[in-house]
Order: structure tokens, then C-alpha cells, then sequence
DNA sequence: TTGGGATGTTAATAATATTTACATTTAATG
DNA sequence: CATTAAATGTAAATATTATTAACATCCCAA
């Protein structure tokens, strides 16, 4: 466990392997990178990774639980900033989404993405299920503060889960204005999540 | 372009090529099939493939293309399975995205996906634009009906498209009913259109 | 201290994509 | 009709990666 001052043991080199791979993820914008270059890049030879991951796939799932992590943490980061139960919460979480897909849109992709491992990233997902949580807490809270408290509220975050997704996997792809050149993403987003509250709890201006 | 009766030239590589990955790809549910594997479902040498494409991505392409198509013809048989204006269809619209997303999953995801050919792939989509323009039809004359004919139905479409196609992509990927297993997709679906419409033209049972 | 397990190394091996050099066919042209 | 260039195939390299094998070093527990 600990810091190695001799060069032939890394020390660390399963985390370095994640970290190494996710810079060159952000460099490409893609999930080719090679095995070889990770390792150069983490300071070892090219086989080196193969005692940490049993193939690339591991090593990128690896990966993958820094990306879940990232966007719970941007989540934490965004309720902490505006009032529980407010409209404006609600949105900004929209936007932190869209602008996680955008900004990083290879780490989004790796997130949700099968890889022949629906169980597990399905258990990992739900292990860190800070951020989905906190927006079913949020979609609670505005509900009771609006004065309905019959609402299922993992239902309707659910709902604006999948509506925030669709409009972010769309727009990554560029495709979400592609019939309506005028459409922004985050107007979309705010304009679909107000209708969805308001049907829920009434008028939600 | 006539059918050649030797056996060296085939005669209609080119598509004959990009089935043969087609159903590659259905048989595995993997865009990862090889080309010589491809090329030997065709009946010709592995070589052969790259005098029709420069390489495997381009070959996806052109099984994009087919992906394209096949959506959009749903979509077709879909509307004319109801009448025009009405909540039912675009509700069906919906539950067919989803049963194609579904049961075509690997289509699905190539077919939005990006492979370093945003450009092209806009241009695909919005030439093969059949698909959403029936949607467009269908919300406009749902409003037009219900009394509400100042609606941009370009924009109600596109709300009501991203999110089938979020709860299409979360579901393929078994993440739609991960906090709540009793999430039925097209449930969720249908209540999120209905509320979408409700607050445009008013009540939408 | 010492022997085994963990972790690295370099040198194979294997699977594919892709290219090259050559063969056959087609089709246009004189 | 004969000829020839372009198109389309083939088989045999190459190149790129992932992955494994065989061997080296280091750490730790007995």
C-alpha cells in the first residue's frame, strides 16, 4: 500500500491505469485508446495492466466508476446551490445534465452505455445512486412545497430523468436541432420539465 | 448492374454486404462482427469488401442506412394505423420507438450514435426525415383538433421525441426501472405524453 | 531469512483490419 | 469484333492491438 521509491513497482498502478485512461478518453474524445498508450502514459510496459484488469473492458469500467462518481458529485455540487424545493433546483440539475453530456461526452456515453455487463453497471449505477437520489429528493421537495403530497416522486424524477436524457443523448449526437434549427437544449429541457410539474402539482411558473 | 452469372464478379456487393453485416449484427446484437466474416456471409474473399468500402465504418454506415429506413417505415405504418389528430397515435408512435429500441437495440444505437461522421449522419437523418415529419403531422393535427392551433408543433414534437427516446435509451440499457422496479416504459411513457399535450391544449385524457 | 505471491518486464501469439500485387470480367471504343 | 481500361475479385502480405507466456523483481508473512 504504500508509496514505492524503487521504479520497478508502480504502487498504485490500478488507479493510475483509470486515471491514464480517462485523460486520454478527454484527449480523443473517444474510448479507442490503446492499452499500450495507457501504460506508457502510467509509467509501465504494455502487459503491466493485464495483473490489474482481466481486458480493456475491465479497465474501462474502471473508468466508468470515476465517470458515475463525477456526475454524483455534480450533482451534490448543484442541490447544495439553490433552495430544496424550488423550481429553479429542479432546473439546474437539468442544465449540470445536459452540460455533463456535452463536456463529457465520452464519460456519458461510457456511463449508461452497455458494455456486456448490464448486471453489474446496473448494481453499479444503483451503489451510486447519489445522483438520482438527490433528484428524486428535490422532486419531492417541490412537490410538498406546492401542495401536492400524494405525488410518487421517484416516478416523476424518473420522468424528468429520462426527459433531461433524451434531450442530452440527442443534442450530443447533434441531433436534437436538427429539424428546428432554433431549439436550445436547455429552453427544451425547462419548458418540458415546467409542463411535467405543472400537470402534477398545478400552475408552475 | 446486371446479374452476373459467373461466379467472380457478384454483381451487387455492395448491398449484399451491408445485409450480411445487418444480420451479423441482429444475430450477435454486437456492431462487432469482422469484416472477412462478413465478407464470407456474402460469398466473396475478405479482401473484397474494400473496393465497395474504405473501411468497417463506412460498411456501418451504409447498415445505418437500412437502420434509417426501417424506423421511419414503421413510423409510417404506424400513422396509418390511426386516425389522424388522434392521442392514441402518437401514444403508438411512442410504443414503437420503444419496440424498436427494444428489439433492435444494436440498430438503434448505430443509428444515433456518433462515429466520427456527425455531418454525414445529420445530413442521413434529415434526408430520411419521414420519421419525425409524421410525428410533427400528428402533434399538429392532435392540436389543431383539441382547439389549440398556435402551437409549434415542430417544437411539441421534439419535447415529445426526446423523451421516448430517453426512456428508449434508459431502457435498453435496463436503467428505466432501476430505483423503481414497478416503471413500465411505455406506462411512463404514455403518462408523460399525455401530460405534455394536457398542458398545450388543455385536458388530454 | 526465506519462500511464495504480487506485480513488472520483454518477447511471443492471435485476431483483425487493411494493403499489395496480381487475376478476371465487364464494358466502352476503335 | 478485337482491344483495352476500369471495375471488381483473389490470395498473400502488413500493421495494429489485445492478450498471453516465460521470466524477473520485490514485498511480506512465517
Amino acid at each position: 500500500m504504500s508509496k514505492s521509491r524503487c521504479s520497478y513497482h508502480h504502487g498504485d498502478l490500478r488507479n493510475a491505469l483509470i486515471v491514464a485512461a480517462a485523460e486520454l478518453i478527454e484527449r480523443d474524445g473517444t474510448l479507442d485508446f490503446t492499452m499500450a498508450e495507457a501504460a506508457t502514459r502510467a509509467g509501465v510496459s504494455a502487459a503491466a495492466p493485464y495483473r490489474h484488469f482481466a481486458d480493456k473492458e475491465e479497465l474501462l469500467r474502471g473508468v466508468r466508476e470515476l465517470a458515475i462518481l463525477g456526475l454524483g458529485h455534480a450533482a451534490g455540487e448543484t442541490v447544495s446551490e439553490h433552495p430544496l424545493g424550488s423550481l429553479e433546483g429542479i432546473l439546474a440539475m437539468g442544465h449540470m445534465y445536459l452540460a455533463y453530456a456535452r463536456d463529457k461526452h465520452a464519460f456519458f456515453s461510457l456511463m449508461w452505455e452497455d458494455r456486456g455487463d448490464i448486471k453489474e453497471r446496473r448494481e453499479k449505477v444503483a451503489e451510486e445512486h447519489g445522483g438520482f437520489m438527490v433528484l428524486v429528493n428535490m422532486v419531492q421537495a417541490y412537490c410538498d412545497t406546492h401542495g401536492n403530497t400524494q405525488v410518487n416522486s421517484l416516478h416523476l424524477a424518473t420522468q424528468i430523468w429520462s426527459m433531461g436524457h433524451g434531450i442530452a443523448t440527442l443534442e450530443a449526437n447533434q441531433l436534437i436541432n436538427l429539424f428546428d434549427r432554433s431549439i436550445e437544449p436547455e429552453a427544451l429541457l425547462d419548458q418540458s420539465v415546467r409542463t411535467m410539474l405543472a400537470g402534477v402539482v398545478g400552475a408552475a411558473a
